[in-house]
DNA sequence: GTGAGATACTTGAGGGAGCAATCAGACTCG
DNA sequence: CGAGTCTGATTGCTCCCTCAAGTATCTCAC
């Protein structure tokens, strides 16, 4: 340190603004709360949050299936990180490859019998306790909320994409 | 499961209750930001956001210091993913190491002139970008009631270490 | 002062996931 | 048809982080 004489706090960080708190607190959420319900899941069933959000959208798709890109998609996953997940269920027998007569380069990713057994198993304890971590702390009203909020967030992907061109799309 | 017949999507997924979709959307909306915050502060300074968030921390306690155990209670990461995101910091020669008088097994995590320096040109661009992500969302009120809701979610940790001893704590 | 227990930190092993590159199949247009 | 482009999926490389152990230190009771 330099000049350590006038090193206060407040000089460094002064006007935090309302959007950063806001941020810092979803990264604090997020933590605090994925932490816990994957060591409950991984401890009682084998699976990590992403596993059991994937196996919950395929079992609701139609025949249990689904394209991995559209997988990739619900779950914010990238491509890549779908293929290495998906190699890890089906190396479990939760999930299997079904390819698609229409167009030979999509591989559907089918939520097998065993799966789906595994599911309603995981289901029942980590919804309740994700039900009861949030119950404890909002009423049904904040929920919506909360809830109402966080949507507008992820819409983000777009802008990501094409920065340059506004018309295009 | 066995009785595929009826295998229409409400039948399996019916109640969705509240929570749950609270849940969900903390996931993607911190998958989404996430991302999107990564790949800008490592594109721009070559921080994860992780590092962005330690570097502010230390940047803004006495003396640019902290314990690796308060740091770790901050950012909400375990005590090894603090050693080991210290480890990079050091190697990049933004923080540095500081023995405690007072007690030999604490090490300091001390920010350097150089971390500040990255730190603040960092901010200006990173802030900005979290600002814009959130302004353009949501409007100061809203903003406040997401604070107000999401910091409520973190106080779990307590409840994962004595789960028997109410009393005790 | 010695031994039990808490606390601060580190290390080894392993898993999750992102990016960039690559491949294969599909689509478009001359 | 054949070249060029897109799209779905996979793989190599790499990073981050967790858990489980292990080490060093401190604290306190006896």
């Amino acid at each position: 340190m330099s000049t350590p004489a006038t090193a206060d706090t407040g000089t460094t960080a002064p006007p935090r603004p309302a959007e950063l708190e806001a941020w810092v607190g979803l990264l604090r959420a997020h933590a605090a709360a994925t932490r816990r319900f994957n060591r409950e899941l991984m401890a009682s069933h084998g699976l990590t949050i992403n596993d059991f959000e994937v196996l919950m959208h395929l079992a609701s798709a139609d025949d249990g299936r689904l394209r991995r890109v559209d997988l990739a998609e619900r779950v914010l996953l990238t491509a890549s990180g779908i293929t290495r997940l998906l190699d890890g269920l089906e190396r479990s027998k939760l999930v299997c490859k079904a390819s698609c007569a229409a167009d030979a380069r999509v591989t559907y990713a089918e939520i097998t019998p065993r799966g789906r057994a595994l599911l309603s198993a995981a289901r029942e304890s980590h919804v309740e306790g994700v039900r009861a971590l949030f119950a404890e702390r909002f009423s049904p009203e904040e929920l919506q909320e909360l809830t109402g909020l966080l949507e507008r967030l992820p819409l983000a992907p777009q802008a990501d994409v094409c920065p340059g061109a506004d018309a295009a799309c």
